[in-house]
DNA sequence: TTTTTTGCAAAACCTTTGCAGTTGG
DNA sequence: CCAACTGCAAAGGTTTTGCAAAAAA
């Protein structure tokens, strides 16, 4: 219902791997696509199309809109992951530079990254209770974390 | 980030309680809040803002945002929860109507009501793991069935 | 040259807000 | 009577879509 069956991902080191993986999947390396693979590489983290589009690390900015569809071609590919982590807009980064999962907290927002290892017992309690393969990568592990925990009266 | 900390949940049984509850809070029993509880009540699941503006059950459509208007009303007095399952529109339901949480297809959007048993286990994984005090019952546990999971190539 | 992609503008979707008029208590 | 509430309309935030012009291969 959400991301249907995302292709394995593609680990791409830096920019020239990245246009090669872009080409090696039949799509065009344009200007626009290569504006935000920079801006990409550049983020320390998730990002927001909105954010991607005004160009980080000295990428010039480009249209919003095709930032979007640019998105959606390199995950479709496997370059490229996002997440929805609360309310606001969708995150994107460089597949393999996202954690394997997320926790955020429901009051005050604080993320902690999740390891596989970590949410391998989580993940084995939900096969059993419910025979789902659950997967906390596209949307997030959502509580208290324990300062906000401590202040619910 | 995203519910604060909500009232302990009304459980009304009909129309007449959920009236007098209202009432107690403090609030007015307008004719589109009367309304908005009759599609509540009529409602055998969640619904959108949308289909309860509507008016499901016989009663009479009302103004869209009105409706958003009492549902946030209702939500902070404990009448009304709502959940969050995937990318589209909120889904509300008289709190006690709905189930303790929830475990949703990513891919063919299946849901599975969770009991507070069978949460319990992943509860406590999660603060073993994380500190967390998790809870599904607004984000649902992002899976796949075992349907959508078998086709997986 | 052909097909993909872009940039812009507009729309779609969900939700919130401003406001003047109405209504419940 | 008066605060609470309504309906409408407009705006806000995020994402998608249509289309003619531009660029990649």
């Amino acid at each position: 219902m959400t991301a249907s069956h995302p292709a394995p991902a593609i680990l791409a080191r830096d920019l020239d791997e990245a246009v090669a993986a872009v080409r090696r999947s039949g799509l065009r390396v344009s200007s626009a696509r290569r504006l935000l693979l920079e801006a990409l590489f550049a983020a320390d983290g998730p990002r927001t199309a909105e954010e991607l589009a005004a160009g980080g690390g000295g990428a010039s900015a480009t249209d919003q809109a095709s930032v979007y569809r640019n998105l959606e071609r390199l995950e479709a590919i496997g370059l490229v992951r996002h997440v929805h982590l609360g309310h606001g807009p969708g995150l994107y980064a460089l597949a393999g530079t996202l954690a394997d999962g997320y926790v955020v907290c429901d009051n005050c927002g604080k993320r902690k990254p999740a390891s596989a290892e970590q949410l391998e017992r989580i993940r084995r309690t939900v096969l059993e209770e419910f025979g789902y393969e659950s997967a906390f990568s596209h949307f997030p592990i959502v509580g208290l974390c324990p300062a906000c925990a401590a202040g619910t009266a």
